[in-house]
DNA sequence: TATGAATGAGCGTTCATTCAT
DNA sequence: GATGAATGAACGCTCATTCAT
């Protein structure tokens, strides 16, 4: 599990490829998959249709690089927090949250393109590169086993609880995304509500018990 | 001589629409949208490409009339609910959920078509026709405005609360739809974890040690 | 040579008949040959596609009707005038000229179909139908022929003049119909114009000089 | 890397650009606009349909490049001769009409495409590139005005006058090419006699008699 | 008399992709 | 490394036409 080398490739050639990735993240979120094309792309960037194929041998290839690329984000952003030896398990899993929603956030292309687009679109894509994806809830079921073991957490199936919390996060970041709230919403304010019911609805309530004696 | 009279029409006539209507779910589920094409639905009910504009004037009318039947049904489902007098804040609540998720999990062509796809694909759909789908969340936040006052939902802004409750569930069916849970976890415990932390989150712990002293 | 006995006719068919001509020339028109079609005509009259049929075999058949129709309805304009036996060559000619310019300002949709379309999608109209419109032809040269005779009409073979006299009131015509002319010019000066030159290139002038004597 | 830079292409390229605009022409005369599909210009070539696409944006750009192009032979045909200093004013009109005659018969496609094709199907021509063609017949019209002052132009609007010319010469041009005019008509007497007619109604006749005396 | 149902052919256009340079 | 030329397949859609009723 080495997170990418990318200090060791050519630069000349990269700069393309990176504009490539940028661009067509950019027409994803602007116009939809189904109006994805190579050609687009190309005249985004101001080069040839052939170009791309320098750097991608089909347009399979470029979504494929493009979820690579988005779970390696995604994972950048996580991995610290699951690292971080100083939370405990209630500011972890809130951390989480707040880390993957604000991927979404910054990154609409990259969360389409792993996480709403149909499946059918995207079956080649070879199931081992997400493995690292799924680690992510791997880790996150640990985190709920020992706090279970430890009592904070409320106990329940902890790979259970692990993918209903990643469903939730899901929920408000796929429909924050697609622009489906009412407008007069506060994005801010359902994302602090969404975490918070979140995080509640897995860890024991502190104890007013505690207060009255 | 006589001019064309078209609202006396009868079920043959129909059939074929229906046909054109299920086969475009299907294909919508199997194959998503981006490679939905009249061709396709056509060659699936073994009929030509001509024969849907017979019923549909365009691509767009076909999706706008799947989208329309989507929230119909969908409106079907919860409205009995909404409306049965019997049952108090927490079962009403708990009960719209399950009926969402179901319907999604039967109708996950409608669903994606009315809930997953990129919004630019859609934007030219008449945003009227969702009244319906809109005043679904206005129920749900004036069912958590009455909570609040009696004091059995947590206080909160029940707009928000009713909108983060919509996105738990859309978070667990477009997951389950789209395949995306590990296999080996049950549907059903998924679901009914989700239903459970939804409710909890959103109404007060009846706390029997406080009554019971 | 007799003309149409359209009132033996049985009346309710014909109606729809009309309906369809008068439409055809309208639509001809307003959006040109390119864009006419069986389904548009049936929508501006209000009837199903398939009627049509019942009147016109096909397209095609329609067309020739058109054509015959304007042929019958200039040559019932023109016939007069060359029959009349009170005008002298040069008044005949004069009235000739503007009635055919006559005829297409009040319809243009004849006249496009029987002098401006292109000439191979009308290749099917069977030759003789055109019979009639050439016998116009034939009527002014000979016309022009004893014109000669008489000295009132300058030699030249009358066939020839006969024709180049029909190209130059079809010349203004066409441009007219094609909205060719600056719109700041007026339509009937032009005309005026046209047609004086027009006589004027065919007869002797008057010569001021026998009357000075 | 650098983007692509289109101005310095070659002639390799504009051999295809060529023969389509070339085939286009020949089936606009062969067959009408009507018929003329972006397919069959294709198949006329040997190429496939995509690949007008690479030197024509549309089917709308090609005819329009088609009028544009015609326009600027039409041009270079005239030009020389209203820049012609030794010619008088009856030698340049007849010139003139003999030059565009010639223009029509040579280039029947470009003429059809620019004066006899239904103004609806153009209308998305922007009209600018018409201003050429617009200026031949203000050149025309001062060449009359002129002509009056000195007395050998029969007094009249010149601008009228000059549209009225314009119009004759389009109707000999528009039959022949349509082929309406007897064939057993020499083609060049039709043309003699019509551009004779046309300068003659134009231009005082020169009056031998009177000098003579 | 009039229609609805249906279709094959064709339309203009865009797509991902290949290949020689 | 980058491109222009080229294409077969597919797209949404309209066409004239047929046929059973």
């Amino acid at each position: 599990m080495h997170p990418i080398n990318s200090e060791i490739r050519k630069a000349p050639d990269d700069d393309l490829r990176r504009s490539i990735l940028v661009t067509s993240r950019e027409l994803l979120v602007r116009e939809g998959y189904s109006s994805l094309s190579m050609r687009k792309i190309a005249r985004s960037i101001g080069y040839s249709a052939t170009s791309i194929y320098l750097h991608f041998k089909s347009k399979d290839q470029l979504v494929h690089a493009l979820i690579t690329e988005g779970v390696s984000v995604l994972m950048k952003r996580l991995r610290p927090v699951f690292d971080d030896v100083k939370l405990n398990p209630k500011e972890l899993v809130r951390r989480i949250c707040h880390e993957y929603v604000k991927f979404g956030m910054n990154n609409p292309g990259y969360y389409e393109i792993m996480y709403v687009l149909h499946p059918e679109t995207l079956s080649r894509y070879p199931e081992d590169n997400y493995r690292d994806a799924r680690s992510l809830i791997d880790r996150l079921s640990s985190v709920f086993e020992k706090g279970i073991e430890s009592g904070v957490v409320i106990p329940s199936d902890p790979r259970v609880t692990a993918n209903v919390l990643w469903s939730q996060m899901h929920g408000v970041v796929s429909l924050i995304i697609a622009g489906r709230f009412d407008r007069a919403l506060d994005r801010e304010v359902l994302i602090q509500d969404a975490v918070d019911r979140a995080v509640r609805s897995c860890f024991v309530s502190p104890e007013p018990s505690l207060d009255s004696i």
